[in-house]
DNA sequence: TATCTTTTGTCAATGACTAAAGTAAGTATC
DNA sequence: GATACTTACTTTAGTCATTGACAAAAGATA
């Protein structure tokens, strides 16, 4: 990604997206109230809108009452002008949404898959999206996929899926093929991460997400940017290194010992049980040490992720099958109480539920996002 | 800094700059390159490089020899055309250099401190800045400072800094009326951290880089850009939790326990020497087991961080008296044994030194850099 | 010398923006 | 009800950075 040039198409889409992230972020609006937003001259709001009204993205809904004038013209965020779809895969469905302009989910459709192969996928996810969109096909910009493991969005690249048994697949240019639509792929946390940021609770400009499930994840927003890093290797939060106390050290399935995931992750939690001979599922009420031993290493491993970054707000997801008892609620305790930075108060911390709707939202997000945010590097 | 709209003076911001940066990376360039590399046309780049040579910011030196055609007159940036200053400021003296559009330093000079009240400090600097600017005072164009501590460059002030005992102190301001310049302030990681960047050895755009002295510190780069976070929050590696082994806990001067300053950092290996009733200085040689300590742990902190982020290169800088014996490569190879992602290789590990003078230049990088990126947000 | 190549410069056309003036559609006041 | 005032939007004319096409410069090559 290297800077682009300057032009005046450049200029074009950075106030096309100005223009229509305000008219998001207050919906419904006037245009006088845009100009004094985006400082931009009246006479470009109305060239701007007029050409965004022309293509659907925007629609004069009702007119304000006078407040001593003309009354304005409220404009908002046109429902029927464009769509986009998300897929959340998983090694046994594809569950696809579609979206409207404002993220509001209008379908969803589920698919399973015959295998975790990735043509097979890409079938799958291309057949949900299809469904699910039903006539609206043609006014789809694009699909944006949740992929579990480690996602390279810029090269379309899946690098790593423990779920999917994938490595290096090029699974953007394979559902592009099957669904004939751009395609975004990212991670399951990076989606859900552009959900909350479509949304104007979680949407601050230095955040930093983990997701709490079978396995561990994390996110890094900075400056309202999902950071990727390095052939989009960022967050690898699972296999951190605890901190370990006086007992023995717990080996991890990817070959080392006491990564977070042994102790905070639900895969954690269950082999600890397995370890101990006990053949059942994780009790919220009588595992409750294990649970907040859990918790203890998950609020020290996020809170020392946070001190280096410095969000101003932290969300933890947890899949709906890790919402036991007071977990998240512990969780929140141990950061809170490890997060002691010099003259620097706590970031504030959230929990939530990333289930699969939010999900799949998500990775549909991410395709609007491509219009309410013009990026100067091409 | 909310977005700002697109215009035509913008995209002039962002082509001269461009031009500028190929011209930094690439001199000598020739015009017809500079085309190439930009994605500019001829006649845009015969423009901008025209202004550009009238400002004095690029100079025509040689004639290239011909390759078949007309030969090309090679760009380069000019010497003489613009300064910037850096000031490291430290609880004693104020150490300035002056550097021109290059970077290349031109001159230094110490002032001492009377006193680290602000107003005394920021007096101290701005004489330092005069004294070494000389006669070049006019073509200054602004002055980067360099404190130790947590510093909130958007705001201008310095939040915490224990060396100077200062607490939210707006030292931008004060630096700006005492030099009668435009002023940008940072810590001392991030301005060294601009150093690196302003090199062409260490400009990866997925970068993390530690500092290890007397204190610890972090800098994070992510898209070539250092990341701030929320109030200028970020970089706080110092009082992470160690990894603690079966032996007590160390208490920290932060007030908690084990963080890893109490075990990476010359403070926290002095301090245990003292513990044990010693009462000398550190000893490369005698003192192994106390560093490889500290070496083991600062590994596996780094890349704690660095499987979150996922930087392509980590740069380790230590400061001139943490050059301990064998310290830096046992840092560097507990690193890479921790460091074990899934299906992402390490990334590559360096190690620098950082003195005085690298941070005061850093510092005044910090000030080029704005001429070499438009940031379209304002 | 004549031709080819490559680099650099010039100029009219394009188009996105802005300022200024004009139009639209209300409220306030007498 | 007529006039003045306010606020919202639109139109017009002008500015300016970029571009494509062409021209000029300057050396290589045959």
């Amino acid at each position: 990604m290297k800077p682009r040039a300057g032009s005046k198409a450049l200029i074009r889409e950075i106030n096309e997206a100005l223009v229509l992230d305000v008219v998001r972020t207050q919906s419904p609006v006037s245009r006088a109230a845009i100009t004094v937003q985006t400082g931009l001259s009246a006479a470009s709001v109305t060239g701007i809108t007029g050409k965004l009204i022309n293509s659907g993205l925007l629609v004069e809904t009702e007119i304000a009452p006078s407040t001593g004038g003309r009354p304005a013209r409220l404009l908002e965020l046109g429902r029927e002008g464009v769509f986009a779809a998300g897929v959340r895969l998983s090694a046994t469905e594809a569950h696809a949404v579609v979206v409207d302009l404002r993220g509001d989910v209008v379908a969803t459709h589920s698919e399973p898959l015959a295998s975790t192969e990735p043509a097979e996928a890409a079938a799958a996810a291309a057949r949900a999206v299809r469904v699910a969109a039903d006539g609206r096909e043609p006014k789809l910009i694009g699909v944006g996929a949740a992929v579990s493991g480690v996602v390279d969005q810029a090269s379309g690249l899946v690098r790593h899926s423990g779920a999917m048994s994938w490595a290096d697949i090029a699974f953007q240019e394979l559902l592009e093929e099957a669904a004939d639509h751009p395609v975004i792929i990212d991670s399951y946390v990076n989606a859900y991460t552009r959900g909350l940021l479509f949304d104007d609770v979680f949407a601050g400009r230095e955040m930093l997400i983990f997701s709490v499930g079978t396995s561990l994840g994390a996110a890094v927003v900075v400056e309202g940017r999902i950071q990727r890093g390095f052939n989009g290797s960022a967050g690898g939060f699972a296999h951190s290194r605890a901190i370990t106390g006086p007992e023995p050290a717990r080996p991890c399935h990817c070959g080392a010992e006491d990564c977070f995931e042994t102790r905070g992750s639900l895969w954690g939690m269950q082999r600890e049980l397995e370890r101990h001979g006990q053949d059942r599922r994780l009790d919220p009420d009588g595992d409750s040490a294990l649970i907040a031993d859990a918790a203890l290493h998950l609020g020290i491993g996020m809170a020392n992720i946070a001190k280096v970054l410095g969000p101003g707000q932290v969300v933890v997801g947890f899949a709906p099958e890790a919402a036991l008892g007071t977990f998240a609620k512990q969780t929140k305790d141990a950061f809170v109480r490890q997060y002691d930075h010099a003259n620097t108060p706590p970031p504030i911390l959230d929990t939530a539920i990333a289930d699969p709707v939010a999900l799949a939202r998500g990775a549909a997000c991410s395709v609007l996002a491509g219009l309410f945010t013009a990026s100067p590097t091409g």
